[in-house]
DNA sequence: CTTGCACACTGAACAGTGTTCATTATATTT
DNA sequence: AAATATAATGAACACTGTTCAGTGTGCAAG
């Protein structure tokens, strides 16, 4: 019965095609300003064909929420080979930074938006991806605290206020609020705040 | 001619109807949720009278924009009191936690939605309100600079570096990102997190 | 006091949205 | 070849923000 493993491999090639689509558009021109009829028009299918394969919009949402975090932690992870602890959590701000710039609607979605969380709450996938990445930065931190750099031993506690003040100063760029400052000068701002940061925590973390 | 004075009376009144009901229903469901229609059915009127007094749903959210900076404004300026810099600091970094925690829609109107951004972005009245704030947190570092807490002397990027952890953290929270505590947990993990960013701002600034 | 005008208001209409479902076409099994 | 199972359709539903020709009321001038 080699017709049923052909027709899942359809399916799958099918659920591929749709959200190769959603993502395209998504990344594009935004989620709020792509429609299930966009998509449907770009893999030259009709619109319910869509709800065959996915539950709703939010569906084709977590799927590419998983596929974000995967993106982002294989982009972090880059920064392994560093052998110093401080260094390579430093590289790993740097990197943050910089998945957050590049893949603006991706951070979006995963640290912002609030549809894939409320359809999906039940679900535990979302808070594993979330918690993975929050778990690297957790093990760079105790590599910290092992080689002697911080005298402060709430690891949890560490990771949570460095996250909250890189989130916040990647948020407040992609959101536009840093019109304190000229264009050509943000980018510039936020390397100098990181660098400030980065001293702070070296010297009393 | 009072006449022309009623009239325009008249002409508030109404602009000023409308724009409760859509901050009630804004706050009480969302502002995506919140339709022109529901807003038309709250004050008993029909859909297009509401587009005689203000442009578009974007003018709408730009008005309570306004409200919501002079509401924060007012809720950060009751630290003067406090004479010690250091503390009115501390105290001001409690009160935009609480700010923000008790007014989520606002502050993601504040802070996070890009519609006011967009829409106004010609617009200088924006900015302002914002500068304003961050004006009002400069001023605060500057106390602290002058009363000898800090070494660093560029206010502007300590205050930028301070907001952005500030912001960082509440929106975590306030997004439903911070699943790795437990519910019940989750504002004490902020008040710890807040305590050990106040020593990391205290002996390396 | 009546006429004419200005203006506030209406609600149907337009083009769009996410989603559902009876119908149709296709492919597989009997 | 007939019966059945599956896949795809696209019209329909209940919404959305926004516009605009038409309506009715209150004011001003004749």
């Amino acid at each position: 019965m080699g017709i049923q493993e052909r027709k899942e491999r359809e399916k799958e090639d099918m659920r591929r095609l749709i959200l190769e689509a959603a993502r395209k558009l998504f990344l594009e021109q935004g989620y709020e300003k792509t429609s299930i009829r966009n998509i449907a028009d770009a893999i030259e299918y009709s619109p319910g064909t869509i709800y065959l394969y996915y539950k709703d919009k939010n569906e084709l949402l977590f799927a590419l929420h998983e596929e974000a975090f995967l993106k982002m932690m294989q982009q972090l992870i880059t920064v392994t080979h560093i052998s110093d602890p401080f260094e390579r959590l430093i590289e790993m701000g740097h990197q943050y930074i910089k998945y957050a710039i590049e893949n603006p609607e991706l951070y979006d979605l995963m640290f912002i938006m609030q549809a894939p969380m409320e359809t999906l709450a039940c679900r535990d996938e979302i808070w594993e991806d979330g918690l993975k990445s929050f778990g690297l930065l957790k093990l760079v931190i105790e590599d910290c605290v092992k080689a002697g750099y911080f005298k402060e031993t709430n690891i949890e506690i560490m990771a949570m206020t460095i996250w909250a003040y890189m989130h916040g100063l990647v948020t407040i760029y992609l959101k536009n609020r840093m019109s304190m400052f000229k264009d050509d000068q943000q980018l510039e701002r936020i390397q100098e705040s990181f660098q400030l940061f980065i001293k702070m925590i070296k010297t009393s973390l």
